[in-house]
Order: C-alpha cells, then sequence, then structure tokens
DNA sequence: CTTAATACTTGATGATGTCAACTATAGAGT
DNA sequence: ACTCTATAGTTGACATCATCAAGTATTAAG
C-alpha cells in the first residue's frame, strides 16, 4: 500500500504539469469576465444556497483572514457576495452568492469547465476511466 | 446518476476540482522555499541547461512583459536566475538557472510531485492509466 | 467576573499584475 | 545609406493579492 510513492510512474508530475498550465491561462479566463484569479477561487468556492462563513473560506484558501476580507469587500462592492451576520455566533459573518454572483458564477464554471481541445483525443471509454480516478483522487 | 457521462463533460470539472486545490496549497508548499506561487511557476518553466529569452517567459505564463522584469529582478537578485545577452538579437535577454537556482527547482519539483496522500488510493495499474491518459492530455 | 480564545477588520508593507510611455535594436521599403 | 514600423525589455503609476501586527467585538472558560 506505501510502495508506490517513488515508483508511482509519474501520475502526479504530470498533474502538476497540467496544474500550471491551467494556472497559466486562468488570469485571461477570469479577465473576460472582469475577475481576478483569486475571485474566481472564491466564487467557486462559494455555492449558490450554500452559505459560508469567511474564517472557513479562509481555511480552505489557505490564506489569512486579513485577505479574505478585501477579497469580500471587492467581491461584495460589485454586488457579487452579500456578508451576512450569522445567527449562531454574532461574531461570524456568512458569505452568500447574489443572484448576480450566482449567474456569474455558473458563467465561469461553464467557461472553466469547457473542455480544452485536448481533451478530445481521449475516447468516451477513457474519459470514463479518467473520470473514476479522479473521483478517488478528489475523495 | 446525477448526471450523463456520455460525453467530455465529466472528466473536465473533476480536474477543475484538482486544479482549485492544487491551487491553494501552492501558496504554503512555496513559502517553505521562500518564494512565492509565482517565483514557482517561473522555475517550474525554466529548465536547467535551456535558457529561455524572457518574452517566452512572458508568452507561456500570460502575463505582460513588464510583470516578468520585476519577477527576474527578484529572482536573480537571490541568485537563482541569471540574465544574458542573446548572440543573436541584441534585445532579448536570455533566463538561465544558477546552480543555486536549478537546485532550488530540484527541491521545488521533488516537493511539487511528492504525492499527496490520496495518490495512494490507487492501485499501481490505475496509476499508470492515468500517466497514458494525462500524457495525450498535454502531449 | 476576569481572562483567554475566536472572528473579523484595519493599517502597513511587499509581491503580483496591467497599462502607457520610453530606450534600444531589428527589419523592412524606398 | 535612410526613414518607418515592429519587437524586446524597462520604467513608473496604479490596482489587486497576500502577510503580519494590532485592534474590536463576541464567545467561552476558570
Amino acid at each position: 500500500m506505501k510502495q508506490t510513492d517513488t515508483d508511482d510512474c509519474g501520475a502526479w508530475p504530470l498533474l502538476v504539469r497540467l496544474f500550471f498550465t491551467q494556472r497559466a491561462n486562468l488570469p485571461q479566463l477570469a479577465a473576460e469576465l472582469q475577475l481576478s484569479p483569486a475571485q474566481c477561487h472564491v466564487l467557486h468556492l462559494i455555492e449558490p444556497g450554500r452559505p459560508m462563513p469567511m474564517g472557513q473560506l479562509a481555511g480552505t484558501l489557505a490564506c489569512d483572514a486579513s485577505n479574505v476580507t478585501g477579497l469580500v469587500d471587492r467581491l461584495e462592492s460589485r454586488g457579487l457576495v452579500r456578508r451576512r451576520p450569522s445567527a449562531a455566533d454574532r461574531r461570524v459573518k456568512v458569505l452568500e452568492l447574489t443572484p448576480t454572483g450566482s449567474r456569474l458564477r455558473a458563467l465561469l464554471l461553464d467557461r472553466m469547465t469547457a473542455p480544452p481541445a485536448t481533451l478530445r483525443r481521449l475516447s468516451v471509454r477513457e474519459q470514463r476511466t479518467l473520470v473514476r480516478i479522479l473521483s478517488r483522487l478528489l475523495e
């Protein structure tokens, strides 16, 4: 079970390359929606109808809480996100998408998940295999 | 059967999720090497013994040329990268890793390609399959 | 009730990124 | 040659991203 860390046939290095490739074209995709990469990340994380405390967002983004304040400030000023006080704990503020934010998020996911041309090189069967394997990676 | 996977729309959203997951933990990994995410990206792109013109780097990063100037300034001031004039065209400056830069790059790739725990859920055979499929995506 | 811990904000600072203007070189066409 | 245009890189102005330290408000613990 433990054996293949150094002997995994290079699967992870390939994913790293894929990661950097995607990282490079996120800015342009974001710019088309008048967003920054970080804002895309936030929009991606807040699902419609699933409000999220700011602290949890900071945790998921793995960044400082004060950074989230600024990010949300800008998103809120554009009417994409709302801060709501939490009923349970008056310290926490919960974030939820506005209708506009929901629509923009849908548009973003649509563009991001528009498969690149290279994906068409795979057969349907290979794609299913890929889905099965990736699902297990994402638990 | 929440969704149809008769087409390619299943695999890419998963890769997008994987992408954002990795995006979130790059800052910490970078910080351990006293680097920023962007600097990691640059270091990842300049291979030892394969000098790269600044313009090409800007193209691959899909960012403005002036941004590369600053990135390289900081990397050069830390002795990780060198600017060299190009013999063929005196306008271009070619970037190459210093020995220190090469070592740090190796360390970075080592850490980045240290497979996450989730990868161990896959059998060797599944990992090979993943490698085969990803190679075709990246070729 | 006092004290400590948590959630978020503020202000300072550096890094990242874009744009416009600039220098220097290259590559035309005339 | 000589102008005209395009390209490679830098600089300066400015917004965003990100961290840290300090501060406020609230919660929780002793």
